[in-house]
DNA sequence: CAAAATTCCTGACTGC
DNA sequence: TGCAGTCAGGAATTTT
């Protein structure tokens, strides 16, 4: 389930650990996790020999850039972690699917239960003069100067990142107004708000006060203004916190370290228990197939 | 065209 | 103890 705080976190660690080595081999044991590329030799071949430059985050991706201007693209999907290892006799964990060796003798393992997740890596297009094309898609919601739509195209569907884009209520505003969606839909649907997931779109509407199934066009202003604030105020203190490990604990950070931020949920997995605002039972529902947690009074 | 349903996957858990 | 059935859900794909 890692969404954007938990992303973030292995970002942050990443960025740390990583950046200025030089990728020596790649091992691919299960060809599901670069499915995207025709072969595995493809993927080793784009990334073997380079150095890595850069760690970003769009939504729910991690974006490493090569220094030959091409992006290592790493999606965890359900399941997935990045791990760190100081040398390659540290035992592979169990469903461990791609594992980068650098010159410096460390690695890192992609390891991923389900299967859910991917990696890949984007060439950016260029045109007939081998110039690279930038792709501008989505101007109308998403942010200005954002490096990393511009140069992975695979990426460009996203819609608003709330760290990425800046983007203001009224713009916000205008996007709700533009869908008849229930509030949890629009929040998860990536191309529209990219990086939420189950558990924070709940967090996020039990803290500003408003129902999983509200249809987006019928919010009024201030419910949107508290809407907008509340997404980065929830998100940021989940990153504080170095994001969500629930309890099948499949979420850990490269360092093999878990979250805090389950301590601090208000109504996620909370169902039965007190609402920690008005003490009334928190309720659990399946809304569009998805467990879905909320206090009817505070959101009601 | 938008919105809803289906599908992929493995391990934990339930009930018999 | 075993075993079939159910559940978890991100996002691409298919159906309505």
């Amino acid at each position: 389930m890692p969404e954007l705080p938990e992303v973030e976190t292995v970002r942050a660690v990443l960025a740390r650990e990583v950046i200025g080595k030089k990728i020596k081999l790649v091992h691919v044991t299960d060809g599901r996790a670069v499915r995207r590329h025709k072969t595995a030799k493809d993927f080793r071949t784009l990334l073997e020999g380079r150095v890595i430059k850069s760690v970003e985050r769009l939504g729910k991706n991690i974006v490493v850039g090569l220094d030959n201007g091409h992006h290592l693209v790493i999606h965890l999907g359900m399941t997935g972690q990045v791990l760190r290892a100081k040398n390659a006799k540290e035992p592979r964990p169990k469903h461990t699917h791609v594992v980068l060796s650098f010159t410096t003798g460390d690695e890192l393992r992609y390891v991923d239960q389900r299967t859910f997740g991917e990696l890949y890596v984007s060439v950016p297009p260029t045109d007939d003069q081998g110039v690279e094309i930038s792709k501008f898609a989505r101007l109308s919601i998403g942010g200005d100067g954002l490096n990393v739509r511009r140069h992975v195209p695979e990426l460009a569907h996203l819609g608003i990142d709330p760290f990425e884009d800046q983007v203001g209520w009224d713009r916000f505003a205008a996007v709700l107004r533009s869908r008849t969606l229930g509030l949890k839909t629009l929040l998860t649907d990536q191309d529209i708000m990219a990086g939420l997931g189950n558990i924070y779109a709940d967090e996020i509407l039990f803290s500003a006060g408003l129902m999983y199934d509200r249809v987006s066009e019928s919010l009024s202003t201030i419910e949107i203004r508290r809407l907008h604030r509340t997404i980065p105020e929830v998100l940021a203190e989940a990153i504080k916190h170095g994001g969500t490990t629930l309890s099948d604990e499949t979420f850990v950070n490269p360092d093999g370290e878990p979250g805090r931020y389950q301590e601090l949920l208000q109504v996620h997995t909370r169902d039965g228990q007190p609402c920690l605002q008005c003490r009334a039972p928190v309720s659990k529902v399946v809304f569009h197939q998805r467990a879905t947690y909320f206090c009817a009074k505070c959101q009601g």
